[in-house]
DNA sequence: ACACTTATGTGGATGCTGTCCACATAAGGG
DNA sequence: CCCTTATGTGGACAGCATCCACATAAGTGT
């Protein structure tokens, strides 16, 4: 959308940051593939060899969009958090934050394809590498945030102790499959009631066999 | 590996094979990026227009690859099963040819990752369409052998019929996400063992929750 | 046997991409 | 005020997908 500002000053001020959004702009349109070096330098009004004074190559552009998708995706989580209804009972409370991650995770997989599939473009381990860059407003990852509902159901006894180790990561597999079948896969193409629904369906599974 | 063996006739004989095989090939070892039409023609030992008279385009070919990968994969899943022991109690036989569809599934994007990645590329909608290419020898594409093996645990009452309906959607999503985060999400370089043990895990809360 | 049509492969060109090298221009520090 | 360092430019190269015109073989009907 920006046209080449036509700057006229030799130095850009910022172009880190402007190449990054500019990136991140592209992603969000068509996915990680889509983030192209000249057309990111294009867009900063720029010309292509500058970005190498910002990042090494394409990858590590695409890798901080990567980062920024990331970030997009734990703030969203957070949002559908926050707009919880309160609850007094304890474990109704840790029950519906849970089910907010999934449907937060989901949420952002529908209406922002393009950067969650930048965000889990050569993801290294978001587990715990570069944690403050891709975390929300609150500080935390997706991943984190995840673990932090999975820990509130376990002190409320929703979840057998002895199963409570390891459970973000089969937890995330389940939200993450249905992500990625319904933004590229036999489900993609699904209406939005039904992709809810199966959302519905999905995370009441993963309640019954925590 | 094939080096292009010089033909001496004009006509190559077995074009679209040779580009599939290279294609194939190409995906094998970098997924279906690696799919260069340029490079595949190269190892065909043939111009690189040649490839257009046997696909429309780059995607035409990649897309093919990936259908090929998809029946990999069936057959890779229909060998699992094969391999199990004979069981009596056909209830018990019935989970274990559940529990082998995604074993064998994830056993598939373990050892052939690229072609793992090359089949969900561009996957339209494999749940019907094109079936008959992307199935395995016994005729049924990934997708079905799950639907029969959950048809075989709804009979045997081990799904509550009311949860049947949709439900190969669900265990899919559980399924591929493990296998997405395995090969280039956050799990991604975890030793065997312990891969072998998140699939455990994972195929034992699939069976608690349905 | 011969001409015609169709299928298949080649060569050359275009425009896009990422990336390298040499150079230009500014900003800041002594 | 000069020298170093950061940043941006220009030109080049190789690799890619793809298009067009052309070449060569294989059939096909007469």
């Amino acid at each position: 959308m920006t046209v080449p500002p036509r700057r006229s000053t030799y130095r850009h001020g910022n172009l880190r940051q402007a190449l990054l959004e500019a990136g991140v702009e592209l992603a969000r349109t068509g996915g990680p593939d889509a983030v192209v070096l000249r057309e990111a330098t294009r867009r900063a009004g720029v010309s292509p060899n500058a970005a190498y004074r910002h990042f090494a190559d394409r990858d590590a552009l695409v890798h901080a969009v990567s980062l920024e998708a990331m970030a997009a995706l734990a703030r969203t989580m957070e949002a559908e958090q926050a707009n919880l209804p309160p609850v007094d009972d304890p474990s109704a409370a840790a029950r519906a934050r849970f089910r907010a991650v999934g449907t937060g995770y989901l949420f952002f997989a529908r209406t922002e394809p393009g950067l969650f599939r930048a965000a889990f473009h050569v993801p290294e381990d978001m587990t715990q590498a570069e944690a403050a860059i891709s975390a929300g407003a609150g500080g935390l990852t997706p991943f984190q945030l995840l673990a932090a509902a999975l820990d509130d159901l376990a002190s409320c006894g929703l979840i057998p102790p002895e199963r409570r180790p390891g459970a973000e990561f089969i937890v995330w597999s389940c939200v993450h499959g249905l992500a990625v079948l319904l933004i590229d896969g036999p489900l993609r193409g699904l209406q939005d009631p039904q992709a809810t629904e199966a959302t519905r369906l999905l995370i009441d599974m993963i309640e019954r066999g925590l």
